[in-house]
RNA sequence: CGGGGCGUAGCGCAGCCCGGUAGCGCGCCAGCUUCGGGAGCUGGAUGUCCGCGGUUCAAAUCCGCGCGCCCCGACCA
């Protein structure tokens, strides 16, 4: 990423997205966002910085260790910066909630997060300041609770295929979170840190570190492993956080009653990043579509070409009117510099323009991921670039 | 935290052992040529040698302390 120009260091752990790599970003976000939207979820947005005294109500201040960052205001009071917010959110519910009538909740942020890592490393992958989405649940009862984990669930399959990411939802440890039962969803990458056995006749996984023995628990003998790059996690928590911290509501008796609840994350910078580990070759970058920063790639061979060059901004300019997302290399380098830098990038379409075809009225159409090209006129082009890149006109209702 | 390594021009590095003029490649700037897979020639600019302290006539180089970063092992989206 570093290479391509989507990031660049601030610090160990700590990056600024430059412009192509914030775009990648951003469709990340914008399908998480529409998928919590779809299931149901609200988005709000909570501070970063963090009191201690909501972390001693759950005794996490004490339990959490170093990667916790802890620092002290002027006042002398003791502040963290977020890792993750059950503390927060469950301090607005116990506020906000008091009947049964106001339940199921589940509510989602998309944030900074810091977690101060032993040892950052792999750029985004295990950054120590990193974008997520943590959303939370809170139901009225465990029955409640189990169907908000399934929603979640369906949700975050979802998400994760429409960025378009093999992976694996599997069994997992609850770590420092605590709860019930929790799932870690696993994208499928050589280079992943995680392992993960999986069975060949079922849809059972697990994360190596959860998984007992060898053979699938559903008997269809051994199982299978392979490497993942953790990007979603969910939990069920159950009353652990509403317990501690007194949040209760009154049930339909009027009786009082801990909601029941569910924490669901995504690493939105580390899906950006996994995308690339499952999606490259040796020249670059292969860009699911969803999630490329630009969708077609304008390469003007010859910039001292008049010809070329208007050819190339006409086909940029109609293409943009129609509303795809195309990037133009109007620099003034070598055409040699040019089609490498694109390969890295990895856009998914590149258009090439040179003067030998445009000679014949003819432009290249190369598909970044199969290197397949195929020769066609400037009209031509317009037309497949939007049947590849645009959704379908949606039909007329009948 | 434990082990290893590094810090010198924008980037990558040499120089350090054996103290004395700070260098190479790439990039950058100007001009000309070139233009379908990382161009050629000519000319040019650039340095708190990570910081602080010490030794010395003299420190990038030797000594001490500090800081930062990278890589390998137990946690996490």
């Amino acid at each position: 990423m570093i290479r391509a120009g989507m990031i660049r260091k601030v610090a160990a752990g700590i990056y600024t997205y430059l412009p192509l790599g914030l775009r990648v970003i951003r469709k990340v976000e914008l399908i998480v966002r529409e998928e919590m939207n779809r299931a149901g979820a609200q988005e709000l947005l909570m501070p970063m910085v963090q009191p201690a005294e909501l972390w001693n109500e759950t005794g996490r201040w004490g339990e959490y260790g170093k990667e916790l960052l802890r620092f002290k205001d002027r006042g002398e009071r003791e502040f963290c910066l977020g890792p993750t917010h059950e503390e927060v959110v469950t301090d607005l519910v116990r506020a906000e909630v008091k009947s049964y009538r106001h339940l199921p909740q589940i509510l989602y942020q998309i944030q900074t997060k810091f977690r101060d890592e032993i040892r950052p490393r792999f750029g985004l992958m295990r950054g120590r300041e990193f974008l997520m989405k943590d959303a939370y649940s809170f139901d009225r009862d465990e029955e409640g609770a189990k169907s908000s984990y399934e929603k979640m669930g369906r949700a975050y399959h979802r998400i994760f295929e429409r960025c378009g990411l093999k992976f694996k939802p599997v069994e997992a440890e609850s770590g420092v979170i605590g709860g019930i039962f929790s799932q870690e969803f696993m994208v499928l990458a050589e280079t992943g840190e995680d392992s993960l056995v999986a069975c060949h006749a079922c849809d059972y996984a697990a994360n190596v570190e959860k998984a007992r023995g060898s053979d699938c628990p559903r008997g269809h003998g051994p199982l299978t492993t392979h490497r993942g790059i953790e990007v979603g996690h969910i939990f069920m928590l159950g009353t652990k956080y509403s317990q501690a911290m007194k949040a209760v509501f009154l049930d339909k008796n009027g009786k009082e009653a801990y909601p029941v609840m569910g924490c669901y994350g995504i690493g939105v910078s580390r899906t950006a990043a996994a995308a690339i580990e499952q999606n490259h070759d040796a020249k670059g970058i292969l860009w699911p579509l969803p999630l490329a920063p630009y969708q077609v790639h304008v390469i003007p061979v010859n910039d001292q070409s008049e010809r070329v060059m208007i050819t190339s901004e006409l086909i940029y300019g109609t293409l943009s009117n129609l509303g795809v997302e195309v990037l133009i290399d109007d620099r003034s380098e070598r055409p040699g510099v040019k089609f490498n830098d694109a390969d890295l990038i990895g856009i998914p379409y590149q258009i090439i323009v040179g003067e030998k075809n445009l000679a014949d009225g003819l432009v290249e159409l190369k598909d970044r991921r199969t290197g397949k090209v195929q020769k066609v006129t400037t009209e031509e082009v317009i037309d497949l670039v939007k049947k590849l890149v645009l959704p379908p006109a949606p039909r007329a209702e009948s």
